[in-house]
DNA sequence: AGAGGTACCTGGCAGC
DNA sequence: TGCTGCCAGGTACCTC
């Protein structure tokens, strides 16, 4: 998916176009994601004016007075502002209508997205209240990762990408994360220094701004707010690149398998 | 409570 | 050209 700077981008990107616009109509084309659209998303949302457009994890929230529109990009999900006119193509499931110029369209291959509609406070949702903290705020930081990571010996990788400890580290920067901090994605929690801890947690946020401000990672079909692709798999450092040589080492980068998913290291600069 | 595996779904690609 | 198998940015839910 869409990681945390993917869906960061996405947010900057229609925000603008979308405050204190009022939903005039929603056309679901196929409401089969991860949990069905609800059916009276229309009748809930018709006639309301966004009042902002955040993102809370790798959620992207658009609040009206009343309600929250809760989406989520799952792996393949990407949402732009379209022509209303431009006719759908097979995998653009929800149409978002405000007038007769914008459409908040959202497209999703494999539908392992999410679109979902609240009243309630945030912080009481099932989806939101064992979320973890945000890795671009001040909670998160050496003291914090170093609490939580001491009395457990899971490898650090999937400890960083657990959305109960910390939010939004995917795949993609958990590797990279890890390269710029120097610490083997194999490594368990409780067997890292909490010096390292410090080093770990100032990677994260530099290896996530960095992808922030390149518009985040395009692999294959990832397009921003304004259905452009992003720019930051140019300055990948290990993730995708195996076989090919540490850009600090020349040793050449290796790819293992943790809980079924790839991870990409330098076995020379991570320990 | 924590850890690990499974399921959801489609498309692209390598290999035959 | 066409088939098969594998891989892919996430995460809730199940079992142990």
């Amino acid at each position: 998916m869409p990681e945390l700077p993917e869906v960061e981008t996405t947010c900057r990107g229609i925000r603008p176009h979308l405050l204190g616009k009022t939903f005039q109509q929603i056309i679901v084309r196929n409401a089969k994601l991860r949990w069905p659209i609800p059916q009276d998303i229309h009748q809930q949302l018709h006639n309301e004016k966004i009042i902002s457009v955040e993102r809370r994890a790798k959620y992207l929230l658009l609040k009206t007075k009343m309600h929250t529109l809760i989406i989520h990009l799952g792996m393949s999900g990407s949402l732009y502002i379209t022509d209303p006119n431009t006719p759908p193509e097979k995998h653009d499931h929800v149409d978002f209508l405000f007038n007769k110029k914008i459409c908040l369209r959202y497209t999703d291959p494999r539908r392992f997205g999410a679109i979902l509609i609240t009243d309630q406070d945030l912080t009481k949702h099932p989806l939101f209240i064992k979320l973890g903290v945000e890795p671009l705020t001040s909670d998160f930081n050496a003291d914090y990762l170093y609490q939580h990571a001491k009395s457990r010996g899971i490898a650090i990788k999937n400890f960083i990408m657990n959305s109960h400890i910390v939010t939004g580290i995917g795949n993609i920067y958990a590797s990279e994360a890890l390269f710029l901090a120097g610490i083997h994605p194999t490594r368990a929690t409780n067997r890292i220094a909490k010096s390292r801890y410090t080093k770990l947690t100032s990677a994260i946020k530099t290896v996530l701004e960095k992808a922030i401000l390149a518009g985040g990672t395009t692999l294959r079909d990832f397009v921003n707010g304004e259905k452009k692709p992003g720019y930051f798999s140019q300055q990948l450092q290990v993730y995708g690149r195996e076989g090919e040589t540490c850009g600090h080492c020349k040793t050449i980068i290796k790819k293992i398998v943790q809980g079924q998913r790839s991870s990409f290291y330098c076995p020379r600069c991570q320990r």
